[in-house]
DNA sequence: TAAAGAAGTGAACCATGATTCACATCTATT
DNA sequence: AATAGATGTGAATCATGGTTCACTTCTTTA
């Protein structure tokens, strides 16, 4: 044999990746997922559409780690505020989360559609699912531990975390899909927050 | 000239149009909008492809067209529901709405969730949008005079409105995205019901 | 520097499915 | 029956965009 695949190639090989990724993201971000196509990422990114694949298995490959890499951030962010090192009511921290989501949400913008509501092929929807799984359990975990400390009334803790992403989907984010955003989102954060704490808490503040 | 369009040949164009609908719906029931091709829909009317053209303009003509009539009375249930001829409470119609909407999804299954979740093309997405404001504006009335009349707590319709549509459309439809049908989801109904309580009226029974 | 294994290239290929169109057939009028 | 307008036909055409592949160009090792 003659060739081994080095540290340095290693090391460039996966920086290509990133690059990759990261341009992916930008587009998506840009355009949604609509607008991600292998030749515009090649091109974007400056190599040749054949090249894409030498990283990438398959298109559904790539949206899959394009959507793992844009959300996962998200859901550690919501995860934190919902299970904070300082101890704190369940209410205080149901209301933190919401806002996390919420403002992150907002921030993200575009971004945020093509994640949450952008109509997308099934594989990346399924991708998508994943992601609104891993909201939906750090809702429900907290629900549960508010039931357990009789901070909040009984209620089925599944049935309330899917509730509340898709109360936050569809009040937040699914208006970018429409030219709705035109309303000033932060005004919402405030009415959802309510919301929340009454469906969830059965009071109105934190 | 020779030839002027009859009664009996308009009343014939009328049926066609209409089967063809029928048809397509039923395509869209079993395989949602993702089964639904123009040859596909020629095939099971038994006509040739190209007829298809001479009764739509173009698929997202049809499209919009089997949206339409297939929510249309969806609507108009909820509606119904929230505006009886019956004087009754506010929360009472909110809690009815709901349940209405509740049991039509889970009885419509494939095709609520067609309608309500299914990834489709923009063109379609449009259309849903427009029903889903269509069930927010419903609600949104609902909840304005519940809020006139003391029965409500403070908030903002719009926004609780929204969430509403949020809230129904993932719980009880997204699942069915999933393999997650092997849930008895009658038994959701009653959960969700108490959520929706909670957020808008403060209480747990209508 | 020669050889072997990677990585890069981009035009060709393929799959899907909507749309068209030249032609045949039907229906209502004269 | 002859004709004009309408409708029906379905194979061919288009459009889009993912995927492949024969080939070139690097990298590393001997």
């Amino acid at each position: 044999m003659s060739y081994r695949p080095t540290a340095k190639t290693r090391a460039r090989q996966k920086a290509q990746h990133e690059s990759l990724l990261k341009t992916a993201v930008s587009i998506v971000a840009r355009d949604g997922f609509h607008g991600l196509t292998i030749s515009r990422l090649a091109r974007e990114t400056g190599i040749a559409t054949g090249t894409v694949y030498k990283y990438f298995d398959s298109k559904a490959h790539l949206c899959a780690e394009v959507f793992r890499r844009a959300t996962e951030r998200e859901v550690d962010m919501v995860r934190a505020a919902s299970f904070p090192d300082q101890p704190a009511p369940c209410r205080q921290r149901l209301t933190d989360a919401v806002t996390i989501f919420a403002e992150r949400a907002i921030l993200g913008g575009r971004l945020a559609y093509a994640l949450i509501a952008e109509p997308v092929a099934p594989a990346v929807e399924q991708e998508r699912l994943i992601y609104r799984k891993a909201y939906a359990g750090i809702f429900e975990q907290l629900i549960e531990e508010g039931v357990e400390t009789n901070e909040f009334p009984d209620q089925s803790p599944s049935v309330s975390a899917a509730a509340l992403v898709g109360i936050l989907a569809e009040v937040l984010v699914a208006p970018l899909g429409r030219g709705d955003a035109a309303t000033d989102q932060s005004l919402l954060i405030d009415p959802i927050r309510k919301f929340c704490l009454r469906a969830i808490a059965l009071r109105e503040t934190a």
